[in-house]
DNA sequence: GATAGACCTTCCCATCATGGTAAGGTCAAG
DNA sequence: CTTGACCTTACCATGATGGGAAGGTCTATC
């Protein structure tokens, strides 16, 4: 199998699997004397692994370590529930952010008027010259 | 005031003051004979303004218009209130997308045991061999 | 005055994950 | 044998920020 059609059956692009190879998190797989790299059902299977922890956002970094738990066979489960819930922590802190630069910006947009006249909240907050939209 | 001061009075490092005028988002500062950057209280308005917006959440792109609009008398605050709210909705798109994330993940921690088995739920999700998790 | 240390300048490099492009080699179908 | 689709490597770009080096300037102290 080539690496596009590998491509095509893990769902990451040739070029992200030349970088993944690239970094290290995974092997140089065998070569055709042409030069061609030649995947097979394993390779995709890893790939689909990789794919699968990046679109739950985990990092490179995390999803090295959870593809060498996932390939220990000796391995506790335990670490890979902390990595988990490592990550779940930090997701929750990130919508924490959001949500709270959501809720000043719904507070900017309710308090302005939306017309032609040149003051508005929403600038008078960015600048920090407001008084009236505070504190409520 | 030198670039230090006014990374000092303004909350933005003297690193970025200086690239924010290499992108073009602020104008060039007056120099000294020596060189030096100088800026005045209007300046570190301005990066002030830089600064909030930067923490909202809105892109330098986003930001550069906001600052246009904040500088420009005749502006419609409508305009203003546009780019709020299609930047609150794509917090929202973002937020939506994260709680996915942590629902799929809570779930996995629930499943699995933690202990020395070699069978892991997380990890059988991001293989994809899973159908005991599946749609519960 | 001279010297030390804190500041300034520009320039280059690194991040993280991904995409693009260019120049050239290879393969399969017609 | 040509054409077009594929592969190879190598370099550049993103967005926003930090780090550092090499060299110039300012200020306070001796």
């Amino acid at each position: 199998m080539n690496i596009g059609q590998a491509a095509d059956a893990s769902g990451v692009s040739a070029k992200m699997i030349r970088y993944y190879e690239q970094i290290g998190l995974i092997r140089p797989p065998t070569r055709t004397d042409s030069n061609y790299r030649v995947y097979g059902s394993d390779e995709v299977h890893v790939l689909r692994f990789i794919r699968r922890s990046r679109t739950l956002g985990f990092s490179i970094e995390e999803t090295s370590a959870l593809l060498a738990l996932w390939q220990d066979k000796t391995r506790a489960s335990g670490e890979v529930r902390d990595i988990a819930s490592e990550h779940i922590s930090a997701l929750e802190t990130k919508i924490a952010e959001l949500e709270s630069m959501v809720g000043t910006l719904k507070h900017l947009v309710h308090c302005c008027q939306g017309d032609n006249r040149p003051d508005c909240p929403i600038l008078d907050d960015l600048a920090g010259t407001n008084s009236k939209t505070k504190g409520h």
